[in-house]
Order: C-alpha cells, then sequence, then structure tokens
RNA sequence: GGCGGGAUAGCUCAGUAGGUAGAGCAACGGACUGAAAAUCCGUGUGUCCCCAGUUCAAUUCUGGGUCCCGCCA
C-alpha cells in the first residue's frame, strides 16, 4: 500500500553555499524556534576537523543544542547513509522533547540521502573496495570499466570511464551480492522518508560570494587551520583519508610537508571552496519546496521576519490531514 | 647606454616550414544511489603589442617603434 496519508514529520532545513551566511542566520532561527540544530555537512561529523570547517563553538553549542558534530574520528569512513539514519534518530529524540528540528548545512548529497535516494540495505565492504583499488592501480581504470560493462551494461552506461569512484562503487556491489548495482536499484525501496522538509535557502550574488570565501579562508588560515592539520599528521592520521580529502586540508597537507608555500596553499584553498559553491549550487536549485532569500537583498532581520513565518506555518500543519 | 631574450585567451605559456591559433589553470554550465568538501563530464573569437614593407595571403618573414625581463656598463 502506498502511504498517501502517513503523516510525515515537518521539518525545516537552511540550506545554500557555503560561506552565504547559512550558520549566523541559522542561530538566530533557532533561537526564535526553540529549536535544535542537526548539523548537515560532511566534514563537520569529524573529531578535530574545527577551524577548517568551521564548526560553531562550544559554548554556542552548549546554548543550542548541536546533533551530528563530532560523531566520527577522522580515520573513520563516515557515509551518506550513516548520516541517514542518525540524523532520522535525532529528529525523533528532538520531536519527543517537544522542540523543533532545525538543519543546516550544505552538503546536499546528505538532504538527498535523508530524503530518500539511497536504495535499502545495500552493503559496503572495505576490504572488497581495497582490492578494487589495488586493481586499478595494477590493471588501470579501463580494465575495470570494461569488467563493469561485462556484469552490468547499464550502470557501465551511465558511469563515465573516467570516473574511479563510481566505477569501483558499481563493481564493489556487484562483487559482494552477486547482483549488478542495476538490479539492486530497480528491485529494492528506497528508503522511505518520513520527513516533510521546508528548505529555506539563502544566496547571494557569485561576486560577493566570492569575496566572502576569500576573506573567510584567509580567516582560517591565520586562526590556526595550518596547525590543526599539523596535529592531525602528528596524531597518525593519513592524509589519503576521506576526512582529509577536502579542500584546505589537501592543500594544508601538502604546504606542511613543504611540498608547497603557504600562499598556494591559501590560494589553491579558495579556489576549491569557490568551485564547491558552484556544485552546491547545482543541487540545491532543484530543490523542492524551497522559499529562496537574496542576501544581497534583504537585511537578515527583514529576511528572518518572513522565514520565522512561514516556518511557524509549515510546523502546524503536524497532525492536520 | 651596449648586448641578448620576450610581447599570443582573465593568468602561465605552446604553436603556425606564411593560409588568422591551442594546452594547463581560472571562469561558466552539468552529472551524482553508503568516499559527496569526494569523483566525473561539457563549454575556447582572442585587435596573436603598434606602424610600415615583401606577398595572392603576415600572428608567422623584413625594417622601424613601444613596453617588459635578464646580463654588461
Amino acid at each position: 500500500m502506498k502511504n498517501g496519508h502517513v503523516k510525515k514529520t515537518p521539518v525545516i532545513a537552511i540550506i545554500g553555499p557555503t560561506a552565504v551566511g547559512k550558520t549566523k542566520f541559522s542561530l538566530e532561527l533557532a533561537r526564535n524556534l526553540n529549536a535544535e540544530v542537526i548539523s548537515v555537512d560532511s566534514r563537520q561529523v569529524y573529531r578535530y576537523l574545527d577551524v577548517g570547517t568551521d564548526k560553531v563553538s562550544p559554548e554556542i553549542r552548549h546554548e543550542i543544542l548541536h546533533h551530528l558534530i563530532n560523531v566520527a574520528d577522522p580515520d573513520q569512513v563516515y557515509s551518506a547513509a550513516d548520516f541517514a539514519s542518525q540524523a532520522t534518530d535525532a529528529i525523533d529524540r528532538i520531536k519527543k522533547r517537544n522542540r523543533v528540528p532545525l538543519m543546516i548545512g550544505g552538503t546536499p548529497f546528505y538532504y538527498k540521502a535523508l530524503g530518500g535516494t539511497l536504495s535499502e540495505d545495500l552493503p559496503k565492504d572495505p576490504s572488497v573496495r581495497k582490492i578494487l583499488e589495488e586493481e586499478i592501480n595494477k590493471r588501470g581504470l579501463a580494465e575495470l570499466h570494461s569488467e563493469l560493462r561485462a556484469v552490468d551494461p547499464a550502470a557501465a552506461e551511465k558511469i563515465h570511464p573516467n570516473d574511479p569512484v563510481r566505477t569501483m562503487r558499481a563493481l564493489e556491489i556487484y562483487r559482494i551480492t552477486g547482483r549488478p548495482a542495476t538490479w539492486w536499484y530497480e528491485n529494492q525501496a528506497k528508503m522511505e522518508s518520513p520527513f516533510d522538509i521546508l528548505y529555506i535557502g539563502l544566496i547571494r550574488e557569485r561576486s560577493n560570494l566570492y569575496k566572502n570565501i576569500a576573506a573567510r579562508v584567509r580567516e582560517q588560515f591565520s586562526n590556526g587551520y595550518p596547525e590543526e592539520v599539523e596535529w592531525l599528521l602528528a596524531q597518525g592520521y593519513s592524509p589519503s583519508l576521506p576526512a582529509l580529502q577536502g579542500f584546505g586540508y589537501r592543500e594544508l597537507v601538502r604546504y606542511v610537508k613543504g611540498c608547497c608555500s603557504y600562499e598556494e596553499a591559501l590560494e589553491g584553498d579558495i579556489r576549491s571552496t569557490k568551485a564547491f559553491s558552484r556544485r552546491q549550487m547545482t543541487w540545491f536549485k532543484h530543490f523542492e519546496p524551497t522559499l529562496w532569500y537574496d542576501f544581497d537583498k534583504y537585511e537578515m532581520s527583514e529576511a528572518m521576519e518572513s522565514v520565522l513565518s512561514h516556518c511557524i506555518r509549515h510546523l502546524e500543519q503536524e497532525g492536520k490531514e
């Protein structure tokens, strides 16, 4: 049976590109709504990545409860599926306390995962993935891709031959389960989303956003970012860990090892962050329903009034049919 | 002042044995099923520094000019 009349839990989410001002706005909104925050950020889940991920301070986290920050060590591989299940738990707990769950963050794929894009029960297996990585080094990506073509032509058609990550993932599914990924996608239910999410989108003109990005990265660099990376490496965390593969961390690893200058690391981080903000927008543009607020046109306080009323209306539909 | 090297895409540069040009980076658009700050795909008209000459044809050859960078004074 389809679930047309199952009540979905209303949730508010603040989306927008990096450095647009989500955090500042959201904290204010959280105070107004008496909300608890769920961070939707694939880097803030890691402990010890503080400066580079712009985590809010412990003091503020004490004032406004934050979920899904510091829930994994840097040498773990935290996945979108982990996020979906932990975020679901967190929302449930917040509701039980009769408070409002407010999602904040700029990782579009995590919203997608929570919204039910992922198929249920698809496995992952680090040891299989490790073998695949070795094979890619030995036999080359082209060979792996033609292997995929043989076992899962539909997937090979969709995945570009130059894309190692997706090629390996599709083969990983096939090797673990003995069935092609495509079969799973066609025959398995998507994770059901029990949430009705209202997206509040913050945006500003590209050139202004870029100015903010540059300013923020410079600030991070002078507030201990290089030292943070140096410390992580000294703890023995490998630079090849997913947690350290993001922009900034990537560049600073090279700087700490003496492979590039401070300026090069700084400029590289700014460039990658700008590119990231564009990639975020190619997702967010399609998020529905989204109320967009252009921060070049609105004062934050003006926007707040409007956002608050929309949020309250959205939250009130709970319990109604 | 002398000698040499350079001037081509927003930047760094390649190139045309004379037929008006292309890489990397940037910029812009897109994809995305457990690594997603990852991974991948697509988009290249620009007075080829200026003026004159040779030529059917000059960004390319010749002469002059301007600017830049070295080295020598």
